[in-house]
RNA sequence: GAGGGUAUAGCUCAGUUGGUUAGAGCGUCAGUUUGUGGCACUGAAGGCCGUGGGUUCGAGCCCCAUUAUCCUCCCCA
């Protein structure tokens, strides 16, 4: 019998890491309620044909499939045999990339966004809108794993459908900065428009040029910008197109000065125009309550998920060696895929592992996310014990929690227990107090010890 | 999908040109110590050296394969 494992990617959360994770959750989540979002679930699964082609050629690798159930039975052996055969010929369709949802017909959750989009098609006749709401879920992807990377992780989104307004740009970006700012992590909120991005191939010369200029210049950071240039070039972009690019590469410095530096190279550009419109606006909306995050535009931003339509953004956090945190933007027609058009839609979704990973490297957890039991009765005896029962069942009424030693054991034992387990105060009721009817209170991190009645324990250890 | 590293005690890792009975620290358990823990000391338990082949008189060490895991690229949260 071989020792058991997880599958790839997959982890356990021991009493600790859930309780930083849960600290997590609950901070995204009480901010999304305070901006008037509704929370939703949806399920772990769903049908093929729902996830299929909305996340480009690539994505459709990553989609973890469900194989059907039964693929060899049917109500007597010849059916069974029939069913058999026909699976293994869909098998050989599967192979050749051809339909197969006779072999698979769901499959997992890949991100928030498609299945609300879902719902919302599913629903809109119902919805009140602007529909807004939250969703906080794991999804899953069939990556290689590695560092903040994994194949199974939570996403924790906020949408908000029907409406063009800017304004709920402006609060998305609220959002991230008061959420960051709660959890005392520094991050850069980037911003661009794909109108910025399309200006830019129409400056090129050709509209359908936009992909691969933006897969081009989406990896500046990485490659540098010769590597970038040669790139372009393998792309079939002449030298005038990519100095034009080049220039809009080199674009930098504060966010009025990159603004300006964009509007002197695409001066008479209708499209460029309307991009800087709504980067502005969102900039002037920034929240001042909100040290820890800055919001910086980043021309070079351009986000893989073809159905962005204007404002995108994406979330780095400083100081930490990770990729980002979080990201979104606005979505013309997701809908559409699903046969309502014409609901836009803005959204943005926070990465709750890697932000794990983040705190923890730069160790952000406040202590207090830690404690678990607040104070351990020892147990000294029969009728010790009995009275320390009826007093930790008090103070568990009032919602604190208590914990009785499991058996008589000598005080070092006691002790170290709750050492390990990080109980603050340790209460000792031996056959002295007993008798005098009050309890030794023991504050473990300072030492202090104080004799109480056993009535006034609540109160001595809040 | 492409490339690289690692695999030895519960955990982190040593292990000499290939040579007798594979080690350390931490952790665990027990004792010093049955009314005051964290410290110290003493002792104990705990290993098919990832798995399968091969080379050799002899393999934890060398070779091949395989699996797992970590990292990088692609892409992403």
């Amino acid at each position: 019998m071989s020792k058991p494992t997880l599958p790839q990617g997959t982890r356990d959360f021991s009493a600790s890491v859930v309780r930083k994770r849960n600290y997590i959750f609950n901070t995204i989540r009480s901010v999304f309620e305070v901006y008037g979002f509704q929370p939703l679930e949806t399920p772990a699964m769903e049908n093929m044909e729902t996830l299929m082609g909305k996340y480009g050629e690539e994505g459709d690798k990553l989609i973890f499939k469900i194989l059907n159930n039964g693929l060899a039975e049917g109500a007597t052996p010849e059916k069974a045999l029939e069913k058999a055969a026909r699976s293994r010929e869909s098998f050989e369709k599967l192979l050749s990339g051809k339909n197969i949802s006779d072999i698979t017909e769901r499959a997992l959750r890949y991100d928030l966004t498609i299945p609300f989009a879902r719902y919302v098609a599913m629903n809109h006749g119902q919805l009140t809108f602007p529909f807004k709401r939250y969703q906080i879920q794991p999804v899953w992807r069939a990556d290689r794993p590695q560092r903040g990377r994994y194949r199974e992780f939570y996403q924790c989104d906020a949408d908000v459908v029907g409406s063009r307004s800017l304004l709920n740009e402006a609060e998305l970006t609220g959002i991230y900065a008061t959420t960051f700012t709660k959890l005392g992590v520094p991050v850069e909120i980037r911003i661009n428009s794909r109108k910025i991005l399309a200006a830019l191939a129409e400056l090129c010369g050709g509209s359908d040029k936009m992909v691969d200029i933006t897969v081009a210049i989406d990896k500046l950071d990485k490659i540098g910008l010769e590597k970038v240039k040669a790139e372009l070039a393998q792309r079939g972009l002449d030298e005038n197109q990519i100095n034009i690019i080049e220039r809009y590469l080199l674009i930098a410095g504060s966010n009025t000065e990159k603004i300006e530096q964009l509007r002197a190279l695409a001066s008479n550009n209708a499209t460029a125009a309307q991009g800087l419109e709504e980067i502005n606006f969102v900039l002037n909306y920034q929240p001042e309550d909100a040290p820890l995050a800055e919001v910086v535009i980043d021309f070079t931003l351009a986000r893989g998920l073809n159905y962005y339509t204007g404002i995108i953004f994406e979330v780095k956090a400083k100081g930490a060696n990770m990729g980002s945190i979080g990201g979104g933007g606005r979505y013309d027609d997701l809908t559409g895929l699903f046969g309502v058009p014409n609901l836009p839609g803005v959204g943005i979704s926070f990465g709750v592992d890697r932000i794990y990973d983040v705190m923890e490297e730069l160790n952000l957890f406040p202590q207090e996310v830690e404690a678990s039991t607040k104070v351990l009765f020892f147990n000294l005896g029969e009728a010790e014990c009995a009275k320390a029962f009826q007093l930790a069942q008090e103070l568990r009424a009032r919602g604190i929690s208590a914990e009785l030693f499991h058996e008589q054991a000598k005080f070092d034992k006691q002790f170290k227990y709750a050492e390990k387990k990080g109980i603050q105060y340790v209460a000792i009721l031996g056959s002295e107090e007993l008798q005098n009817g009050t309890c030794k209170i023991k504050n473990q991190s300072t030492g202090e010890q104080n004799t109480v009645a056993q009535a006034d324990i609540a109160s001595q250890i809040q």
